[in-house]
DNA sequence: GGTCTCGCTATTTTT
DNA sequence: TAGCGAGACC
């Protein structure tokens, strides 16, 4: 059956998703109309889309606020202490923007969410009713709405927790995350904590005694996976430029223990960072997924996770490419609409995703180039919706108009050539299995590679802007640092570069290798 | 004075 | 990547 539908029987039993998507999915959407200023409906307005961008910068000129302001307003939120270059008039000019246009923002949907639940018994009990179980990860990372929206569904006693978490591993502090909330719910649910996880089925032991020199554990932490007797010596390389790191030290040393690109990672605190190494790597050919290996960099484009997944269909086509299809095309839908989202296992909704998926193929053969299979897959696809009656009239026509823009962003790219870019290519940005992955050490919470490189490990980037010996914000960096280090299993290679007297080296790094650049040895 | 190019700099996440 | 300011050029 599985085969044919793309459906596994789990996906009836279990539901998996962000605390946002759950919150979006089973308290928003069908309880919107409970909050006065979204009586009509509401729709999510992400910080990536061109309009937020124009809020924010409309607001930031007439109200005459500082550069700074910008960051911000993804930390403007409902009920908390305004952030620092924000102005009280321009939080309400914001919020009046977001409720005429009956739009919510990501901090909104925890914080009406949370309200929702607070005011409205019938709708936790809803909820308590239809989860047996809740099974909630990294919970170190969870703010007081997360813990709110949790204990409201608890209080109900019909629903069992399970909730797996490291405090030393908490690295969410700027967004509200509070590793004691853990003990916390812990004993208010009356939680058996007495399992503790100490076998490390990840790491070889040489990482894991690199591991517990930042952050020792008791009881520590023991190597017991596959990779648990490698012996490769983590290590310290001091290079010139930073992309020496890459070219005289990552790539050999991937090259020489037979590693597949597509499991090897380059971490960095930031962003910026990962764009130089992105353009660098590119240039040598070597095949990348993170920030910059897209040819567009609006994530308002309703069609772009739908266009790279069906451009993958072109080559693959089994029953997992069918899921995802159905799922991005689903994402779209909602992303049009949330208040009115079809149900996306309907025979209606299978029968449009097949369509969608034929028609990629039938474009494709015709055009291998990206730019016009684009156009008029976007077309095709809002066609396909509407006969199904999946989007509105109105939604449709946005969709269909999202692969001109889409096309639009590719050829102000002067780095790409537009013209010249395949379908296929178009793919391979949702499907990096080959490719080398760019994250930030945030995004990497959680997954694993078997080689990692570390850059741009220097005292201001890690920790942010040298806090005091001791203080919190030093205690959460060197929490990052951690998670970092413990995302490879077998290569890890940390990286310094300069010689500019600012760029000195992690007090995390100098504290694990006391004698500087070279192999880690247990001590 | 208008236009262009170069170099510098920027925390971190959530549909 | 992208926005900004400084300096070059017409």
């Amino acid at each position: 059956m599985s085969a044919l539908t793309g459906r596994d029987e789990t996906d009836a039993l279990v539901e998996v998703g962000t605390i946002h998507s759950f919150c979006l999915q089973n308290i928003l959407a069908p309880n919107y109309w409970r909050c006065a200023h979204l009586a009509k409906g509401f729709r999510v307005l992400p910080t990536t889309s061109g309009e937020y961008e124009a809020l924010v910068d409309r607001i930031r000129t007439e109200h005459g606020l500082d550069r700074r302001s910008i960051a911000d307003f993804e930390r403007l939120e409902r009920g908390r202490p305004l952030p620092e270059w924000i102005t009280s008039a321009a939080a309400d000019a914001y919020w009046a923007y977001l409720a005429a246009n009956s739009y919510v923002d990501f901090n909104d949907i925890l914080y009406l969410s949370d309200s929702i639940l607070r005011t409205h018994t019938v709708v936790s009990r809803g909820l308590a009713a239809k989860y047996a179980w809740v099974l909630v990860d990294e919970f170190h990372d969870t703010s007081d709405h997360q813990v709110e929206i949790l204990r409201a569904i608890a209080g109900h006693g019909w629903t069992r927790f399970f909730i797996v978490g490291d405090p030393l591993q908490s690295i969410m502090g700027f967004a509200g995350g509070k590793p004691e909330l853990m003990a916390d719910f812990g004993s208010e649910i009356q939680a058996d904590d007495s399992i503790r996880l100490t076998g490390n089925y990840r790491s070889s032991s040489r990482l894991v005694a690199l591991a517990e020199s930042i952050q020792p554990r008791t009881p520590s932490m023991v190597a017991v996976g596959e990779t648990r007797c490698c012996e490769h010596d983590p290590v310290w390389i001091h290079t010139q430029r930073l992309t020496d790191a890459m070219d005289e030290h990552f790539l050999p040393a991937i090259k020489d223990n037979v590693t597949p690109l597509g499991k090897c990672a380059v971490l960095a605190t930031n962003f910026f960072i990962l764009y130089d190494i992105g353009r660098h790597l590119r240039s040598v050919g070597v095949p990348i997924v993170g920030p910059g290996a897209r040819p567009y960099h609006r994530a308002d484009h309703l069609i772009a996770p739908v266009a790279e997944e069906l451009a993958t269909c072109t080559v693959v086509r089994d029953a997992k490419q069918f899921r995802l299809v159905r799922y991005r095309l689903m994402d779209m839908v909602i992303n049009c609409n949330p208040t009115h989202a079809p149900r996306f296992t309907s025979f209606e909704s299978q029968v449009a995703t097949a369509r969608c998926m034929r028609l990629a193929e039938q474009l494709s053969a015709d055009q291998p180039l990206a730019l016009p299979f684009l156009l008029l897959l976007a077309r095709g696809v809002a066609t396909i919706l509407r006969e199904h009656e999946l989007l509105s009239e109105d939604s449709a026509k946005m969709v269909a108009q999202s692969g001109a823009s889409m096309g639009e962003d590719i050829r102000s790219r002067r780095d790409i050539n537009a013209q010249g870019l395949t379908t296929h290519e178009l793919g391979v940005f949702a499907h990096g299995d080959t490719s080398m992955k760019l994250l930030t050490i945030h995004r990497a919470k959680g997954r694993e590679f078997d080689a990692v490189a570390m850059v741009r490990l220097h005292d201001g980037l890690i920790p942010y802007r040298n806090p005091p010996p001791g203080s919190p914000e030093e205690a959460e960096s060197r929490r990052l640092f951690y998670v970092g280090v413990t995302r490879a299993k077998r290569i890890l290679m940390l990286f310094t570069d300069g010689d500019d007297r600012r760029n000195v080296p992690s007090r995390f790094l100098t504290e694990c290798f006391p004698n500087g650049p070279g192999a880690y040895r247990d001590r």
